[in-house]
DNA sequence: GATGCATCCTCTAGCCGCTGGAGGAGCAAG
DNA sequence: CTTGCTCCTCCAGCGGCTAGAGGATGCATC
């Protein structure tokens, strides 16, 4: 079981230092045993949960919900019917977000396509951001 | 010319007051005349400026760009190709941001599915969450 | 053993874009 | 005149970091 130190866990799970100690601080990583020179010492089982948390916010779980799921995680006798029931929350957030930035798209291209670069004054950009109406798509 | 209350700019804009208000603190809106009573009173102009800045950020546009928009239209003379390098830069950013936001569907898509609810010891949930291999797109 | 430099420590403050609350003043209707 | 709503200012807080000050430690090299 090697242990190492706080950079090296950051380069190795992609983590920044500080948010590595920010993390210790929520509470959602444990503190580390220390050197004697008080050094923060990382083994395995750390690196692991590091990556799990990375994973989940680069899939956009928040703090809490990657909590719950670490808590599920430290007691695997559980039934998954809760984490099942976070991604599945998740997985309708990220729909709708996919669904309204398609529409966002869609109105930015037009604007880019219907921008003749003149003058400000007859730019689409600035015209259709000034009136809703405008918009291809009501609903963004 | 009608004049009318921050509550009633909020109801017409869809911007809440306490926003309106933080817009006229950072400088994104002029602030307004008041009554006698020190209230404030927005004219037609106001809700327009409003309404463009409301659509902006619904576009996810961040409050400098919004400005530097807001600058260009107050100046209709000026060529607009500050405007279209702000709204394409804005639409790789979000087409970037659909593709990754893709890809995590996908990925929550096959958590659920393989999740089989049983215990979490056998949870894909988790299990992908916690080992990024599993990932069927190595790229989020 | 001294020096130099990278890495680490804690603590605090700041980022964005709001949002909410406290505590008080103004105003219109009954 | 009272009730109840809106408005005012000021300040604090949210999430999720990020940056900087000011100092200690650790390790390689001379």
């Amino acid at each position: 079981m090697q242990s190492i130190a706080i950079g090296q866990a950051a380069r190795q799970s992609g983590v920044k230092v500080p948010t590595i100690r920010y993390y210790e601080q929520i509470g959602l990583l444990r503190a580390p045993p220390r050197s004697e020179g008080n050094r923060r010492f990382y083994a395995t089982a750390d690196l692991r949960r590091l990556a799990f948390i990375r994973h989940a916010r680069e899939l956009g779980f928040e703090i809490e919900a990657i909590r719950a799921l670490l808590t599920l995680q430290d007691d695997p006798n559980q039934p998954c019917a809760t984490a099942d029931r976070i991604a599945k929350t998740r997985l309708s957030e990220v729909e709708q977000r996919i669904k309204s930035l398609t529409a966002l798209k869609t109105e930015l291209e037009l604007m880019v396509k219907g921008c003749s670069h003149g003058r400000v004054e007859e730019c689409r950009v600035i015209e259709v951001l000034a009136d809703h109406g405008q918009c291809a798509h009501a609903r963004h």
